[in-house]
DNA sequence: GAGCAATTGCACACTGCTGTGCAATCCATG
DNA sequence: CATGGATTGCACAGCAGTGTGCAATTGCTC
């Protein structure tokens, strides 16, 4: 029946939850994982599957939703009833982070997934919202670049990438990533290393 | 026959070569696009695809190897006799942006293609070169980063990654981008803005 | 115009994945 | 232990792509 013991999830549910957990960490390995390796991965027969998701791409879409949901989230809480845009973009940095560990993962898969349109597309308002930061730091003389306020997003949006794979690939303490991370993009953005390393450092005690 | 006229080449290599580069383009627009598209695309019936190369693995394979023959020569050319880690790393992109307008699309496929294995495997020596330079930098006091060595050589070349994309999306102008990558990889590297920019500027006059 | 390599146009076998149908079975709950 | 939703196992149809074989054809070269 539809009702159920307090805080007890049904089966289906935990199913469906571990389905979603087991199908992001596949992707990542091959972002052309079957249906087939995923419910297996998930100890679920390939059926089973398609009878919480009606077809791949209704996998996906829910395990990307969950995720830019997530983010969107952070990157909002992050900077919100600040005004200097460097401690705003330090925030935001540092906010978005935090899921980092979690959602790393499915960021390093869409990079390289045709899926990787669809996320694009989601994250447009997330990389509004940076943009407007950025180019209100660049209007106030805060940042320098030769970059406009656009293109400094997109190139923000990679450096996280990249110092995500770099913590996946053992090169940087998944601990101090954050940090380092909020200070490569201020630094990028033009604010004296000395100055970003205090701001970040402040933020983080 | 097996020889041919002087300076004439056969329509075999001519096809041969329309195929490469009509692929690089295809595999761009779609990481997985069938042998027939990219045969129809470049004015070819499939079958002719496979008397060129054995399978779709070759093909793609040799694409890739000409693209990292060709930005591994550019980068070392670009640094070669000089010591100044900054400048180094100037001329290193300033060098590599040269091909970016060609090898941009093959470089933004790499990023979504399973094939990102091999690639990144390939390009190896490159980072490895970079990381050194950065190394030595850091180590002389030229840059500032709380990231290690490594860590900021994936920083960079995703920033690169993130300015091919904004010069396709029509964010930057091409002209102009080379000089925008140099200023800011070495800003995001510790380089003052005031620096960085000045430096560019007199390599690029 | 004969000769020859390259190209073409099919046809074929094979593989792997998707989505669906259905009967058998499991198992927590009541 | 009976019940009913969830899960399983299997079978099936369909599709798209790959790699190969071969005979016919094109078009350059001599």
């Amino acid at each position: 029946m539809a009702a159920m013991p307090s805080g007890h999830t049904s089966r289906a549910d935990a199913n469906r939850r571990r389905i979603l957990d087991v199908a992001l960490a596949e992707l990542l390995r091959d972002p052309d994982a079957s249906m087939d390796q995923i419910a297996r991965a998930a100890g679920v027969v390939r059926r089973t599957v398609y009878g919480h998701f009606p077809n791949r791409e209704a996998l996906i879409s829910t395990l990307v939703d969950e995720a830019v949901q997530a983010l969107s989230a952070a990157h909002a809480a992050g900077r919100e009833g600040v005004e200097d845009p460097a401690e705003s973009v330090a925030r935001s940095v540092l906010a978005v982070w935090e899921l980092a560990d979690r959602y790393r993962l499915l960021i390093a898969l869409a990079q390289r997934t045709v899926t990787m349109q669809g996320i694009r597309e989601r994250l447009a308002p997330v990389r509004e919202a940076a943009t407007g930061v950025l180019r209100r730091g660049l209007d106030e003389g805060v940042f320098s670049s030769p970059l406009p306020a656009p293109a400094l997003a997109y190139v923000h949006e990679q450096m996280l990438v990249a110092l995500m794979e770099a913590v996946n690939d053992g090169l940087v303490a998944a601990r101090e990533a954050g940090r380092c991370a909020a200070v490569t993009v201020l630094t990028a953005a033009g604010v004296p290393a000395s100055k970003a390393t205090e701001l970040v450092a402040k933020l983080n005690d």
